[in-house]
RNA sequence: GGGCCCGUGGGGUAGCUUGGUAUCCUUCUAGCUUGGGGUGCUAGUGACUUGAGUUCAAAUCUCAACGGGCCCA
């Protein structure tokens, strides 16, 4: 059975490379380094995936809005860390047409500079809070390092959720949203995470604390795939959001963000896909099911009735599909339908007609079934579902297979994936593993951070746990 | 941030050391054939990343830019 050149379990990386191209997602040929070209099939995806975000947004009451892309120099400079933190990856517009520019204004490299000069304006009075908006735009960052399909780009696909709030209470209360928000989209996604709170040396630039939602590539390396931000007053602070309270003084908000971008389908390719190509969640596949009609010489009438009959009934219970009846082989059909990961392929020949039947085959595992015509959409339902429970099922066992929690350095070493070791709260004691397992700290747990054991660096007793991993 | 390698039709490649005619596979187009896991045949389209330099002559040698990949911090 054909597969990919490289496979997944050899060189995961270089398996990542072929498939985002082959499977239709992306171009990578634009001649700017880290800015790809969404194609159609991709960008049916990411607009699924943002469609769900969307729907939780709906959910939880946030509005939508869109700032424009140009932040002028003096909005962006009002927060110094953010400064310090982005000043680096910017990219700068100095001039429009003819003219230079008197004031430079840059790209966003993500929005709280664009837009909370204006929420500035907006919130006058506690009963304009909590403010709760995102928008999905593109964000640019100029990466100078190695840039990655969907992984690390320099135009960003990005949703970002901002909010603003009375007090510090009701910003935590926000976060604890964003955290279920988070659970309930990455279980359409088939995709199990760790939350992990950042140290603080590695927030966010501005933050009072970053949340870290990681997912764990087959490759061993974690994905950081969206981001929490609790900014206390941090930014409303400079940006002079501040608002009258029910007793007649003003105080400044307390404000959250909350970020994902294309990575989710980073790690949507990265852990579901195979040797023969992609894998998708059903949640979010652009073709639920693929309709392959096998066409004899003078019965191709029948057959093609009869795919059009079953995709009418897929169309009433809600199942996006499609009849492949191009003028190539079946074979032909199959290897490309497996290559874009269609969870379900139904194949529609003579022989069916004949005894009201059809074929139909889950992407995830090999076997060929007949089922009969009369209630297809319910077995093609059933399948779906099984088919997605296998692919959470099998993130989960490499998540928990390379999930470690160990006592001393010379354990770790044996590890691979995410490994948790007491720490004691010292930075260098943490840098110092950071050297010794060449991978980057994750954070601490959110939740069971406490830890009764000691630094394995210092010897002092430790404070929670420290996560590590090589990461993207 | 530092080091190394690479750039030839849409994709994958040969040619580069030793400067002169660009190879093969695949894809694509047209036609016939075939059709339940890449059908076969015939014909055809299509390439040396860009710029500068060396030279009678550059895919080939030199430098730079852009792009791609790998390793170390």
């Amino acid at each position: 059975m054909p597969e990919t050149k490289v496979k997944k379990s050899d060189d995961f990386n270089e398996w990542y490379n072929e498939i985002v191209e082959l499977a239709d997602l992306c171009d990578k040929r634009y001649p700017i380094k880290g800015m790809n070209i969404w194609r159609p099939y991709g960008w049916k995806l990411m607009n699924n995936v943002d469609r769900l975000i969307r729907d939780e947004m709906m959910k939880t009451n946030h509005q939508e809005v869109c700032f424009p892309l140009l932040i002028p120099e003096s909005f962006f400079k009002k927060e110094e860390e953010h400064i310090e933190g982005f000043g680096k990856e910017v990219f700068w517009v100095t001039h429009a047409g003819l003219n230079q520019l008197e004031e430079r204004w840059l790209l966003r490299p993500t929005s709280e500079t664009a837009m909370y000069p204006i929420f500035s304006l907006w919130i006058r009075s506690h009963t304009d809070l909590p403010l709760k908006t995102f928008q999905i735009v593109n964000t640019f960052r100029y990466e100078t390092k190695q840039t990655r399909a969907f992984i690390r780009v320099r135009e960003i696909h990005f949703f970002e959720a901002h909010t603003c709030h009375v007090d510090f209470l009701n910003a935590e209360l926000q976060i604890k949203e964003d955290k279920e928000i988070a659970h309930r989209l990455l279980t359409k996604l088939c995709l199990p995470y760790v939350f992990s709170k950042r140290p603080e040396w590695d927030k966010f630039a501005g933050a009072f604390y970053t949340i870290s939602i990681d997912v764990l590539m087959p490759s061993g390396r974690t994905l950081q795939i969206g981001s929490i931000h609790q900014y206390r007053d941090n930014f409303s602070k400079p940006y002079e959001i501040s608002y009258e309270t029910e007793k007649g003084d003003h105080a400044f908000c307390h404000q959250t963000t909350y970020g994902m971008s294309e990575r989710l389908l980073g790690a949507l390719i990265g852990v579901h896909g195979d040797n023969k190509g992609l894998i998708i969640p059903p949640e979010v596949a652009p073709l639920q099911v693929v309709i392959i009609p096998i066409i004899f010489k003078g019965k191709e009438q029948n057959v093609l009735q009869s795919c059009k009959t079953l995709q009418e009934k897929l169309l009433q219970a809600g199942i996006r599909s499609h009849i492949d009846d191009r003028e190539i082989t079946p074979g032909n059909k199959y290897y490309e339908w497996e290559l874009k990961g269609v969870p379900i392929r139904i194949e529609i020949g003579p022989k069916d007609v004949e005894k009201n039947e059809l074929t139909i085959v889950r992407r995830d595992i090999v076997k060929k079934k007949s089922i009969s015509l009369k209630d297809a959409e319910k077995a093609i339902q059933t399948e779906l579902q099984s088919l997605e429970n296998n692919l959470f099922e099998n993130a989960e066992i490499l998540l928990r297979d390379n999930m470690h929690c160990v006592l001393t350095v010379e354990e770790a070493k044996e590890k691979t994936g995410i490994i948790a070791l007491p720490w004691c709260g010292n930075k260098d004691c943490a840098l110092e593993i950071e050297n010794v397992l060449e991978g980057n700290t994750l954070g601490e747990p959110i939740e069971n951070a406490g830890c009764t054991d000691s630094c394995p660096v210092c010897g002092l007793p430790a404070k929670t746990w420290m996560r590590y991993a090589k990461s993207y």
